[in-house]
DNA sequence: GTAGGGTTAG
């Protein structure tokens, strides 16, 4: 069987899925018979014939069989129904260990950790103990919470009965330290491990780029791609399949690692893993995280099946590249496909909206989502409602609306609203939120630097002093900004006014032969970004070394003519190298792409993707 | 063999 139709299929939609098919009357009375044709339908995900079997079986009293009531509480919780699961379960006259554990396995599988755990400590006063099927869960379900601590007493709860090296539990320790952020557990429960398998390794792999531990995470990943782990079980090529490759791309696309992702890319058609709906959500977040949003878009249209996470992955490119349409297209093709939108769905959306500007979509979207959807708004959807109605300017609106929040404020609520203070110059307002960060305790620099933008945006230079004062006072350093150029398999880092790089000389006569050109073509320097008192002539050499227009000035002495020349920054584009950008890529004919902290922005003969919106 | 470990955002 070719690899792709071994992989996993999709849930299918409920009403799609096919019936029994034959009439009620005709169901098998043995609760055996009952068992396999329910089997049947569980992995079918077949919501009407299951539900017309469980009637069925009501009726005539084979529903108190053990094994139907336990095939029919897996049933439920495949078909992510898990209240049906428990109800079925409260039924049931006796409890099984087995009984218990489909209940644990819906709940843990239908993202309810905590109910998950409050049954697995049912189960422990019921007086059963834990086996090798529910442990996984329990872990799981630690890691759902973030508890690293309840996770390490699963652990040792584990150890002392028996299961510490059965490799399906300590393939989901392993995972659940490396989500709780304790890589160090992780790798340790995982170099301890007897035998090991390859969820065993593509949790390790994933805990160490979840991490940034971008070199560890590359390194397992050779080990396992050649066979060199010692203690690979149950796994042909060499160990790897498609969520160990779906794992490594995330790597890098975390590092815009465009070229090693290409290869990777490479490997995976040659492999058919490409056809996962797994790799290819990594594939799309790679090349749209990549600045290459065609690239994105091609994977997305030649997936053979896809799943949320894929449908989710190409609206955040749509997103984070300004093609608003698109999203807006694609979040109706997606519903009428037959798969339900959930809350990162709707992050996605609100920040399209966000990126262009569009007031009343991004609110008639807030609002479909609890109405139409049943989701509750998270603070983070609160954020980017802040984030959006801030960058339209509409700052009193943003406060209004965070009075009215049911939620308590995050610091990325307020980080949000100083985002759009900062835009708009609204020194009264940025005051107020930057207060409300402090009180939270917000240790970053990126607050005081938000404040202090806002002053220089007004004009007010001794206001921003004032706040990068408050901030060394405060012994936090502000970010240096970075950009940085892949080219020739390596990455070329720029601070502003870099003199470090080899080809410094050629670079700068460069940049000085572009200013020109630009000024020529009516680029004039506006200094009003400099966030410090300098004199003018000071200003405008500050600003004409800014490290985007480096890392341009070397990507023009380097790349092959004609290739676009793909940017990534770590803090936002400033409004004159934004100015200066749309010049060179009239004068030069060449397409700029630059990422910077929140989008990206795609320079073409003098304009630019954003629409001068950001 | 009815129950178990993995994705997608910023």
């Amino acid at each position: 069987m070719p690899f792709f139709q071994a992989l996993k299929a999709p849930v299918l939609a409920a009403a799609a899925a096919p019936t029994l098919g034959r009439p009620f009357h005709q169901l098998p009375a043995d609760p055996r018979a009952l068992c396999d044709l329910l089997a049947g339908l569980t992995s079918a995900r077949s919501l009407p014939g299951g539900q017309q079997l469980h009637a069925h079986a009501l009726k005539s009293g084979a529903v108190a069989v053990p094994i139907l009531a336990h095939h029919l509480i897996t049933f439920y919780s495949k078909c992510q129904l898990p209240r049906l699961s428990h109800r079925l379960f409260d039924e049931c006259p006796r409890r099984a260990t087995a009984t218990w554990s489909c209940l644990i396995s819906s709940f843990a599988q239908n993202e309810l950790p905590h109910l998950a755990l409050s049954a697995f400590l049912g189960l422990l006063r019921d007086g059963h103990r834990p086996n090798d099927h529910i442990f996984p869960s329990a872990a799981k379900s630690c890691a759902a919470v973030s508890d690293a601590r309840l996770g390490a007493a699963v652990h040792s709860f584990a150890v002392r009965t028996g299961f510490g090296s059965d490799v399906f539990v300590a393939s989901s320790l392993v995972d659940m330290y490396a989500k709780c952020g304790e890589i160090v557990d992780a790798r340790r429960m995982f170099d301890e491990m007897p035998e090991r398998n390859i969820v065993s390794w593509s949790g390790m792999i994933y805990g160490c780029a979840q991490m940034g531990l971008d070199e560890e995470a590359l390194s397992l990943f050779k080990m396992v791609l050649l066979g060199d782990g010692v203690g690979i079980v149950g796994g042909d090529m060499g160990g790897v399949n498609d969520f160990t490759y779906s794992c490594i791309i995330r790597v890098c696309s975390s590092s815009t690692l465009l070229e090693l992702g290409r290869q990777i890319h490479g490997h995976c058609v040659k492999t058919s893993f490409v056809s996962s709906s797994f790799v290819g959500s990594s594939l799309i977040s790679l090349y749209s995280k990549c600045g290459i949003v065609e690239e994105a878009y091609r994977v997305f249209y030649e997936m053979p099946v896809r799943n949320l996470g894929a449908w989710n992955a190409m609206l955040i490119a749509c997103a984070q590249h300004g093609h608003t349409r698109d999203a807006f297209g694609c979040f109706e093709r997606m519903k009428n496909e037959g798969t339900k939108p959930n809350f990162i769905t709707f992050l996605c959306m609100l920040s399209a909206c966000s990126h262009a500007g569009l007031v009343e979509d991004g609110k008639r979207y807030f609002k479909m989502m609890e109405e139409e959807h049943g989701i509750l708004p998270t603070t983070e959807h609160y954020a980017t409602m802040v984030d959006l109605l801030g960058r339209a300017g509409r700052l009193p609106e943003a406060v209004e609306f965070i009075k009215q929040m049911p939620l308590e404020p995050t610091e990325s609520v307020w980080g949000a609203l100083l985002t759009g203070c900062r835009i708009h110059g609204d020194t009264e307002t940025a005051a107020f939120a930057a207060a409300r960060l402090f009180e939270l305790g917000s240790k970053s620099c990126g607050a005081h630097m938000l404040l202090s933008s806002a002053y220089a945006a007004a004009g007010d230079f001794e206001g921003a002093a004032r706040a990068r004062k408050a901030m060394k006072d405060r012994g936090l350093k502000k970010e240096t900004g970075l950009s940085w150029v892949e080219w020739d398999n390596q990455v070329h880092t720029f601070v502003s006014g870099d003199h470090h790089h080899a080809l410094r000389d050629k670079m700068y006569a460069k940049l000085e032969e572009l200013s020109e050109e630009a000024e020529r073509a009516g680029y004039v320097a506006d200094t009003s970004f400099v966030p410090r008192d300098l004199d003018g002539e000071e200003k405008k050499r500050s600003i004409a070394s800014h490290s985007e227009r480096l890392a341009i000035a070397f990507a023009l002495i380097s790349l092959p003519p004609g290739r676009p020349i793909r940017i990534m920054k770590n803090l936002r584009i400033c409004g004159d190298c934004h100015t200066w950008i749309k010049f060179v890529s009239r004068c030069t004919g060449r397409t700029v792409i630059v990422r910077d902290n929140n989008r990206f922005h795609r320079f073409d003969g003098g304009t630019c993707s954003c629409g001068d919106y950001w």
